[in-house]
RNA sequence: GGGCCGUUAGCUCAGUUGGCUAGAGCACUUGCAUGACGCGCAAGGGGUCGGGGGUUCGAGUCCCUCACGGCCCACCA
């Protein structure tokens, strides 16, 4: 026992075992498991955009919670990390970082020294290739920076298995992927209207837009209607009045439905546009008639589809008006010269200050009705946007979705952890619209495995793309060349252009599954682990991530990417404000945490956390973890000084009732806890344990100390050495989960090994060592050591104070059980005499010693 | 506008199929150095279980309804 310190301490813990962790290989996975004893996770990729918070350790903490149950339960634990180094985040933390843009027609500048942090300088152009080459640096320190602050919060992760979304093999997955779509037409390239951002210059998917109230403006114009009477329009966007196609009104609206299937004129263009009826009108908007124009919202996008409508589109993708002719195909109007040089006013301007030249030369023209009304309405925005976005036509690939029915049976095969987080996928299922735009105008990203042939004028044909052999996976367009032609014909007429797009991030992370797992270049370990057991995910993208990733497994895998999903809530600040973004040294940057509480305290705090709550941002709950983790380091001491054994199991020496009373307890909570653990409740199973261990620290250890060190014989010794060391390792594995650094310690002082690579404590077992003992013996005797300290506490005396005598009034039930532990109720009070009493309800009579006279 | 979750002590939360005087921790008050722990131990005060109906012998727990908070979605005229 000479390893036992004298004055345990939690300081330095995470930096010893978590280099004895690694050194040992303690969480490696062995992969020569088969199927059946594999538990794998495939766990979130956390984007390397950004600072970690507290919020990702908090759900990152649930579940490795979880993995080292399942390893405890005898399951090989594949438990990977990937880094989500995609998006158009990282390239705009790249740029911000070291100063530079990517300027894609540049040449590689082999020599390149990029200027830093810019302050207010204007960015440094600079290639393609330079900018990636950016990109991976910026990206490997904060990968060392996060795996840093993982390992110090003790995450069991295998670092030996580590990914990447933009890499060779995520590469490899996301265009195998993609051309195996393409094969079975469930992917396709179209021209198709696009919601565009004009800041970054990229397609922005439904998942990514979001909306916010601005202010906007309504104007009302006059159209000309049939029979040359004004039709009164009103619109929050009159710049795209050269862009109406059609004004369009309910089919049920008496004041409109006379004029369906006839024309009415533009205002300044003269445009002829037919009147329609569609049901997405709403009556009581504007004057009940809008014009569709193409496009001023997604609305317009339905309504051209829907309604078979013409195409006038005037913006284009810097957010400005391009040129048009008037008079030209397409471009009808009643007077062209009029409407040219109306539009001559507009093109060239942003789409804002269009809108304001617009606005005046309808004034001039008396066109408008009375007074612009200001007004607050929801506009969509790309997420990270600061401009509202605007909708496109450009070429881009997209990905068909399956039928809603299909998708809803995949949402009901996944067991959702809670489950009611199953009808957010439904509700977003069922508002699908379009199918999932996986292009991005972006440099750094996942590249299409695609070129384009240029004809004999120059002309490239976007819409034909040349696709790479499956078997030359990965490709750069950009620098690889496509079957059949010669690097010479790159940029050359009669030769082919490189698809100069990479894929959205959910194209490649909506396969991190098949991606961590092997599926296109290590098939054994790919049948190994999938479809994997675990999808632990924040419930925010329920609709993109999660959703996508059963997309693509419904289609490559005609099943789930995985069994389970677990959905984490989010944490928010007490003030119900929002959390601080962490930019260092804030109180909740978990650096700092980590510091002041340790790992195992902001393990307890997370653990709170219930599957799919929202957990409160609680120091006060770190130190209460912290105490714990304190407590268990001393309880352990104090079990081990009294030589509780490492030869716990022996039921033979378990003679006292006391003893066995207490170990039917403690099976019953292993049984509680472990039922919870397969449910992923960790918060259940923890809060139960700790419980149980506040009680047996107060109760038991109180009852059976002086027990222990012998005052009751060698025989009772016995018995309490074997319950102490069955208990202490129960209960240290109960933990081991949760407090992974202080249980280890604890381990280290008695066991070989490390505990969390011991088999989770086993119920039957215990019980079988209880024999059959009431479990309620401890509660009697503690319930009546209580009353004696409370007598104590409110005479204001010692609890060392002597007490001549107790007397116990209780049914003869109770009793019976109480005299089974009389001897430890009357060593633990320090009573000289304890008699009892049949009566209807628990009554305890305590007579101290007086005092002595001072 | 639709949906989901929540509303239990000052704070953070338990309360499993409705059942004996509603629990824990923190905070607070009062004590106690007790052969593990003063980062400790003991005791104590503190709640019309968001409001209103209903079902029931009995409801924090089931049903209806309203309010508030949060989140997700939605069609920018």
């Amino acid at each position: 026992m000479s390893r036992i310190p004298n004055k345990p301490s939690l300081e330095g813990l995470e930096a010893t075992w978590r280099a004895r962790w690694e050194a040992d290989g303690t969480y490696r996975f062995d992969r020569t498991k088969a199927r059946a004893e594999i538990f794998s996770i495939d766990t979130p990729p956390p984007t390397v955009s950004g600072n970690l918070h507290i919020g990702h350790a908090c759900s990152y903490a649930h579940t490795d919670m979880v993995a080292r149950y399942q390893r405890m339960r005898g399951k090989d634990v594949f438990y990977p990390m990937g880094w989500d180094d995609n998006g158009l985040n990282v390239e705009r933390r790249v740029q911000l970082l070291t100063g530079t843009r990517c300027d894609p027609s540049l040449p590689y500048d082999p020599d390149l020294q990029p200027p830093g942090q810019p302050g207010k300088a204007r960015p440094v152009p600079v290639s393609r290739p330079n900018f990636q080459e950016l990109c991976g640096q910026v990206i490997e320190q904060l990968e060392h920076d996060y795996f840093e602050l993982w390992s110090n919060l003790g995450f069991s992760v295998d670092w030996t298995q580590t990914y990447r979304t933009v890499g060779p093999r995520a590469t490899h997955a996301s265009q195998l992927g993609l051309l195996r779509l393409l094969r079975r037409d469930l992917a396709y390239r179209a021209e198709s209207p696009t919601l565009w951002d004009v800041d970054m210059q990229t397609a922005v998917a439904q998942a990514e837009m979001q909306d916010r109230e601005i202010p906007g403006t309504y104007h009302r114009l006059r159209f000309d209607g049939p029979n040359g009477d004004p039709l009164w329009v009103e619109t929050t966007r009159p710049e795209l009045l050269p862009a109406c196609v059609a004004l369009v009104a309910h089919p049920d609206d008496d004041r409109f439905r006379p004029l369906f299937g006839a024309k009415a004129v533009t205002p300044l263009f003269g445009a002829e546009v037919p009147i329609v009826a569609h049901g997405l009108a709403d009556p009581d908007k504007g004057s009940g008639i809008a014009m569709i124009c193409t496009f001023g919202d997604t609305t317009d996008v339905t309504w051209w589809r829907e309604l078979g409508l013409d195409l006038r589109t005037v913006v284009q993708r810097d957010g400005r008006l391009r040129p048009v002719t008037w008079g030209e195909p397409g471009w009808a109007s009643t007077d062209p010269a009029a409407a040219q040089r109306h539009y001559e006013e507009l093109a060239g301007r942003t789409v804002a200050q269009a809108q304001a030249r617009i606005v005046e030369l309808l004034a001039e023209a008396s066109l408008t009705d009375g007074e612009p009304r200001p007004i607050t309405h929801p506009v969509k925005f790309w997420e990270n946007g600061s401009r509202p976005l605007e909708i496109v036509t450009s070429h881009q690939w997209f990905i068909r979705y399956p039928d809603k029915d299909a998708l809803l049976a995949r949402g009901k095969e996944l067991a959702w952890w809670p489950d009611f987080m199953r009808v957010r996928y439904e509700n977003w299922v069922g508002g699908l619209q379009g199918d999932w735009n996986i292009t991005r105008q972006r440099f750094f990203g996942v590249p299409f495995p695609a070129w384009y042939p240029i004809d004999g004028d120059g002309n490239v044909d976007y819409l034909a793309p040349i696709l790479a052999d499956e078997a030359s996976l990965p490709v750069d367009a950009t620098t690889d060349v496509p079957p059949g032609y010669a690097e010479e014909q790159r940029n050359r007429a009669g030769g082919f252009a490189a698809d100069p797009d990479v894929m959205d991030t959910w194209a490649t992370s909506s396969l991190s599954a098949q991606i961590v797992s092997g599926w296109v270049d290590d098939p054994d370990l790919f049948a190994r682990t999938f479809p994997m057991d675990l999808r632990p995910q924040a419930h925010e993208i329920i609709r993109t991530w999660l959703f996508y990733s059963v997309v693509r497994a419904h289609y490559e895998h005609d099943g789930l990417p995985w069994a389970n999903a677990a959905i984490s809530g989010f944490v928010f600040d007490p003030d119900r404000k929002k959390l601080s973004k962490s930019a260092g040294n804030a109180p909740d940057d978990p650096a700092v945490l980590l510091e002041t509480y340790g790992a195992d305290a902001i393990r307890y705090w997370a653990a709170g956390g219930r599957p799919g709550m929202d957990l409160a941002f609680d120091p006060a709950q770190m130190k209460v973890g912290r105490r714990l983790a304190i407590k268990v380091l001393n309880a352990s001491r104090f079990a081990l000084g009294t030589g509780a054994d490492t030869a716990a199991g022996d039921a033979g020496s378990l003679t006292e009732p006391l003893d066995r009373s207490m170990l039917a307890w403690l099976a019953d909570l292993v049984a509680e806890a472990t039922a919870a653990f397969d449910r992923f409740d960790y918060a259940r199973a923890l809060e139960r344990t700790e419980a149980l261990f506040w009680s047996f620290c107060d109760d038991y250890l109180e009852l059976v100390k002086n027990r222990a060190y012998g005052s009751a014989g060698e025989v009772g010794q016995a018995s309490a050495r074997t319950a102490l060391g069955t208990a202490l390792e129960t209960l240290l594995k109960l933990f081991a989960p949760f407090l992974p650094f202080a249980t280890e310690e604890v381990w280290s002082w008695w066991r070989g090994g490390s505990i969390h690579r011991a088999p989770w404590p086993d119920a039957d077992g215990l019980r079988a060592l209880a024999a059959a003992e009431d479990p309620t013996v401890v509660a009697v005797a503690a319930a009546t050591l209580g009353e004696v300290r409370r007598a104590k506490s409110e005479a204001k005396r010692s609890m060392r104070t002597p007490v001549a005598s107790v007397t116990v009034t209780d049914t003869p039930d109770r009793l019976a059980l109480l005299q089974q532990a009389v001897e430890d109720v009357r060593s633990a009070g320090h009573i000289t005499e304890l008699r009892t009493v049949e009566g209807e309800a628990f009554a305890v009579e305590v007579e101290l010693q007086p005092a002595e006279p001072r």
